[in-house]
DNA sequence: TTTATTTTGGATCATATGATCTAAAACACC
DNA sequence: GGTGTTTTAGATCATATGATCCAAAATAAA
């Protein structure tokens, strides 16, 4: 019993998803989101409230739609080492596909919340605990079923595979380089009696 | 033959460094700096010129006083693997000791760079190279000596310490809890077969 | 002392920014 | 077709922002 909506939810948080991704939160003005989500101020701000609304729910969106979906695509694989490589694996070739040197929007927004915006980063903070969790239940798993070497303390190797994770993200962004990405990579793996990652 | 400058420069830029740090770049205001620096905005244009410049001064009176004497300090160390470890106790001190959940001002710059300032971003992977380079450096005098025991490639050694630098200085900005961040650290120096880092 | 030169303080400019207002438009329901 | 409700379009508001201008102040050199 009122006027449809004439923009696709979808579309325009990728688009929104883009420019934070791109630029970062406080580089990207509401003009310059509305421009590129194709919509007017006044409808922007009526379905998405004010920008920090708006960051959030893109955030949510880009998280739905790349970091909750890869987490349980890797956990699915045939062994716990093939989901920690695979998944190694998959953070770099994003990274280095993208041209845009975009990183992850996870962990540029984890840089950029200031103090004075708690909310958010304790949203970023449980996000980036389901990654420090998928790298520690993997190692529980190939540990348990003997095909992950016991070594140093599962949960040290777990920060470890967490922390070099992001980073490659951070390099992702200002140096992109494979030899880079992949030797972090390569690094953490051989060093944790791990297997390489996957040829691609 | 002029009238004489009544600012400290060191004092003036270590406010400016402050600001930026905390907040970023783009979050800042050249209001919010002059304020910070005790000038007016007409004398901080006058001697740093616009935002950019005063930001970049900004950024090397931080590595001036931070990074490259670390290094060098570290570098200095009774062996190779002692200056791994204690270079990486000291980032986390300083995370861990800093309240503000600052990070790295050179790691926060690094993922607050845009496509449109390329000079920046060579000057931040220049100096991010520094610490790749000084990892490497200890790595390949530790082997040759005998005291790092040899296993993975040294230069993928050497961007796991890098990568896992970067990420423990991420997580020094939103989470910068004792055990995961010294966890991290852990488990990369006891991955590679070097001492643990000292007590602190 | 005079002069040249730079810094300083305050005002100011043009624009950008986040957000809102008003009225017209579009549709579902009755 | 009328009614009610929401969206849309464009204008607009109050403030923030980066940067500059101008005159007064302060000093070294002549």
């Amino acid at each position: 019993m009122a006027r449809p909506r004439t923009f696709d939810e979808t579309a325009v948080l990728d688009a929104a998803v883009d420019r934070f991704w791109t630029q970062g939160y406080e580089a990207t003005s509401t003009r310059e989101l509305a421009d590129s989500m194709r919509m007017t101020l006044a409808s922007m701000h009526n379905a998405f409230g004010d920008k920090r609304a708006l960051f959030r729910r893109a955030l949510e969106h880009y998280l739905d739609g790349s970091l909750r979906a890869r987490i349980a695509r890797h956990e699915a694989a045939p062994s716990p080492a093939m989901a920690i490589a695979g998944f190694l694996r998959e953070s770099i070739e994003r990274s280095l596909g993208d041209g845009c040197r975009r990183g992850c929007l996870l962990v540029n927004s984890a840089l950029e919340v200031t103090p004075d915006n708690p909310d958010l980063r304790d949203f970023l903070n449980a996000e980036l605990a389901t990654i420090e969790d998928f790298f520690r239940r993997c190692l529980d798993r190939g540990r348990r079923s003997g095909e992950i070497p016991a070594g140093i303390p599962e949960g040290d190797a777990a920060r470890l595979l967490f922390s070099t994770l992001l980073g490659i993200r951070v390099l992702a962004r200002i140096r992109p380089e494979r030899d880079l990405l992949e030797g972090a990579a390569r690094g953490a793996l051989a060093s944790l009696g791990l297997p390489p990652m996957p040829d691609f």
